[in-house]
DNA sequence: CATGAATGAGTGTTCATTCAT
DNA sequence: TATGAATGAACACTCATTCAT
């Protein structure tokens, strides 16, 4: 009925067709025998790979995040600064749930919140690239780049959760075509909780906010005294900003 | 076999165990003959009060979010600052997710990923108050409270997709005791996200950010000529900050 | 929501309700629910007056055909030929499932093949009726209105098995508006089978086919003997027919 | 439980039990589980042939209809006589009736009688064999055979009905073995049908009853004049006939 | 390897019927 | 009498899974 490339082997046409019909069914609506049809094998072949119908739901992840995983982490030691580094794995994870719908579906939906999924093999690497950001965080804050008191559990909750949160949202509303996708969040995204948390490291001493009136009255004031320096600005940040209106 | 309080409606009986056994197994694992047992009616019972299963999964958002956004909406109006609207209505989310685990378990694991769920009237009350929170977070941005080319739905999002991640990880993993609970992340979160998003508005004229060294002279270059003028703090956050270290 | 007449008693709008129902649907897809809602009345109600679902159903037609066989025999004794007798029996037959089509439906379609029906009171009425048509045409026979070597009981079952037939066609088909009722087709029904089964009992003699031609010529013949009587036309069929062609 | 020949095929021991069961108790009373005890296979191998307990039921009859059907049109085209046919046609019923009680018990008792059934292709072959025997009525009536003022749908529904009738009959009070078997039946029925809706055709002129008084006063003028000819009888039946006292 | 054929085990749902009030 | 409320007892149907070929 359904042609699939007679290139891929009868284990990657299963897959195939099992992740589709997973993903817009439900692992507990869709049947093997539905499965069977569109893969163009017999009900039986699938048992002949598959011990369990749940064995094959979760062979579906444990093959993609072990294909894709790998990649995302083979970058980072290329990628110096914290925050960049951070980017790299969030892009990595919008990259995977944006190029394979069904994947993000599956995973989003359904398997995240399996206990018996949180046991497996699939999960694995998923937990593991999850840790990473957790580390690269903490190294945030331990190498003062994130404020002392941020929570690194608690930022890595927020940018796991936000990019979960715009998938599931997309999904739920079956994934609309939009102008902006969520590719193009990720950086304005970042921006915010970067900018939540970094470190004002620069600002040893003492910030003024002046009016004005006032910086032109200081102004005047520091022409008359050139002994008195300025500081500079820091790196990261311009700080010394004119401010609009 | 189980003894409920007999003060306890019929009705109310066979949701409180239902939301039990749902939120434990998952819906598709209860079964209405353990229900009925937990509940202490017979199997009939329940059909007699809820036409379907599904009918009665339903039926429990839908009470609990009934009774509980009405309230959440109620104090909006006593409050006048967006950020304080924010907070409260995130307040609520917490307390509710925290105080009823069977509840949020539910919704966060089950229902918040169910297509069919989304059309539901119990949804509709959800739907609701995350769209209030979607229109004070504009309204933020078009008062001035947060900056101009903040984008409200990605905002939205961080916030509510944060605090369901933090629950649902909490669930995930088995709901343990922690120093810290999920409602005491609630400020640091939000003050991280408050952060990012700020507009620095009230900064018109110019910053300074002096180290210490250029503090101290500028100090006793202010002591000696009074006429020269502090700014005064801004009303919502301190504009004079003693920066640690 | 059905204004039954509040001039019937319960019991009867029970009744009439469940002839409604019963002969719309089934016996067995009908339910006591429907039933009392349509009567108005709650289904513990139903219970009070007919113990059993099956009780309701046989007490239908023990009504009925009381009230209607009563009167049907009533007549007979004032019917002295044989055949005027099975036609009035027919008649009253065909009267009463043209009128009642809701009980014809639930008799013939239903309680027919209904063995526990054939043990009922019910029935009984109606085997009284059908037992004094097989009377009536034995009697025919013996008395030599029909042929001597006539069956009775196939006989009978021409008259009941027709009629039947006729009726469960008409419900089959739904109860189409004909130009030609059943009732219209009683008398040409009648006359085949009585033509067929009659005995040429009045015609002690010799029963003469003439052609044309001959009668031509017996014509002048008697004419010109008038001492030669033309037999008289019998009673029931005229005698003596002008055949076409 | 049951010794089912093992040579038949299992679809076929499943219309076997099933067709025994839902003639001896009903279509309603039967269950899916004592059929497949019956016929010594599991439940859901019913549903791999059947995919409805309803689907089952029509099964049943479109086999054998089909089946019996095809060999009774079979032989009508030998036939060259208008009652030939009708005979061969009733004879076919009455065989199949007789010969498969479970059958007629299932057609007569509960299927007739079912307007889901009527929609079914099992009883297509049963209309169209009873449109075959109204045309060859029909045609009777065209050509002679029979009365011009006969009603064809009538005629059919006497021939169809009775049948039906004495079968039901026979059916409700338990098959009993008579000396005369319904097929015994037959030809005396459609003697006294036939003889009801023949048309006299020979007769064309005059039709003469005589009393003995006026045949014997006829005979001795007939006598005296040898020139007038008795008209020749008929082919189907004796034209004059010596009637009984 | 592949599969056709068979099934065990399980469950949502329906309703006639009961009974305390 | 009348009924609201409760339920016991059934049953059709589904599928994941097995296994002989």
């Amino acid at each position: 009925m359904v042609s699939h490339p007679r290139t891929k082997s009868r284990k990657d046409r299963i897959m195939d067709a099992a992740l589709r019909i997973f993903a817009e069914k439900s692992f507990q609506e869709a049947t093997i025998s539905e499965i069977s049809k569109e893969a163009g094998v017999s009900e039986a072949t699938i048992y002949e790979y598959f011990g369990t119908k749940e064995d094959l739901l979760f062979a579906i992840p444990e093959k993609i995040s072990n294909d894709t995983a790998k990649e995302s982490q083979a970058v980072l030691p290329f990628i110096k600064d914290v925050e960049g580094r951070m980017r790299a794995i969030l892009f990595s994870y919008v990259q995977l749930y944006q190029n394979n719908p069904h994947y993000s579906a599956l995973v989003l939906l359904q398997l995240m919140s399996s206990k018996r999924f949180r046991q497996t093999a699939a999960h694995e690497a998923i937990r593991r690239s999850a840790h990473s950001l957790l580390e690269i965080i903490r190294e945030g804050i331990a190498d003062g780049t994130f404020r002392s008191d941020a929570d690194a559990y608690l930022i890595r909750s927020m940018l796991m959760g936000t990019i979960e949160h715009l998938f599931i949202h997309w999904h739920m509303q079956g994934m609309p075509r939009r102008e902006k996708s969520i590719m193009d969040m990720l950086d304005p995204f970042l921006e915010i909780v970067l900018n939540g948390i970094r470190a004002k490291k620069e600002q040893q001493g003492l910030t003024l906010h002046l009016n004005l009136e006032d910086a032109r009255a200081l102004g005047q004031l520091l022409q008359a005294d050139p002994t008195l320096n300025l500081p500079k600005s820091g790196t990261k940040a311009p700080r010394m900003t004119k401010n609009k209106k």
